[in-house]
DNA sequence: CGAATCTAGATGCGTGTGCAACTAATGTCT
DNA sequence: AGACATTAGTTGCACACGCATCTAGATTCG
């Protein structure tokens, strides 16, 4: 029986723990940046690959997201001129995604905006 | 630079973590026990709370849930016969939330899935 | 080569969420 | 008591998500 409430504690202190950070993740990166937090994450994932590897399926692998929700992220993220979209070539299913000039500029603000929260909100491991 | 690392990584695998077993969560309540994740925790909040205080405002206080998701997934239970909402007398802006016998037992069953999905897909800590 | 199968990604659909606005009840202050 | 402010909870709305389905391009095999 012990081990049992020790799951749950761990369990309910991740699900704190996560939605604090989370939440004001959310909002700040939101109201500084219009970025929402899978935005930022998709961005953030761009620019630590720098190889041409088919990147949807990347992406996806590397992210939380479903892959309809990524292709939809990628659909504003698009939109909003902060990545282009192109065909592969050699397989012409898959999709490249890059970050544009304006992509990098807005995560690099958004990032300092992230690390702020992250050392606000974030208990740091003892 | 060092702690802005530290801090990246620490919310990585936070993400990671959480996402994984409230993954898996979710489609295991959903499947067994036609009860989403924040239903679950709904019910489970009101085992372990026994007192009569106004109970909307505690769940939302020890849950991750605005208060309009709140409000909704209480109305989503009662519709289910799991919980009784009733207006306080004293205060008659305030709702009390009760467990039915029915509730009781589905989260009795419900609860084993859950601590099964814990073991298996949360990490124990050192 | 041509048909069947498989894979990458987009899209229709239903649903849960947060925010803001709303309703109803309580509290406050003169 | 009456006007104003505050509090508890619900609801309108827009939107991001997951699942299932669909389309287009690749691959396999007779």
């Amino acid at each position: 029986m012990e081990p049992e409430a020790a799951l749950i504690d761990q369990w309910r202190s991740l699900l704190a723990c996560y939605n604090e950070v989370a939440c004001h993740l959310e909002r700040a990166l939101q109201e500084s940046h219009g970025l929402s937090l899978s935005e930022f994450e998709t961005l953030d994932r761009l620019t630590t690959q720098n190889c041409d590897k088919r990147r949807m399926q990347d992406l996806a692998e590397a992210m939380y997201l479903s892959q309809s929700a990524l292709s939809r992220t990628v659909t504003r993220l698009v939109n909003a001129d902060l990545i282009d979209r192109t065909h592969c070539v050699q397989d012409r299913r898959g999709v490249f995604v890059q970050l544009t000039d304006l992509g990098r500029t807005r995560h690099t603000e958004a990032k300092a905006t992230h690390l702020a929260v992250l050392a606000q909100h974030l208990t740091p491991t003892p």
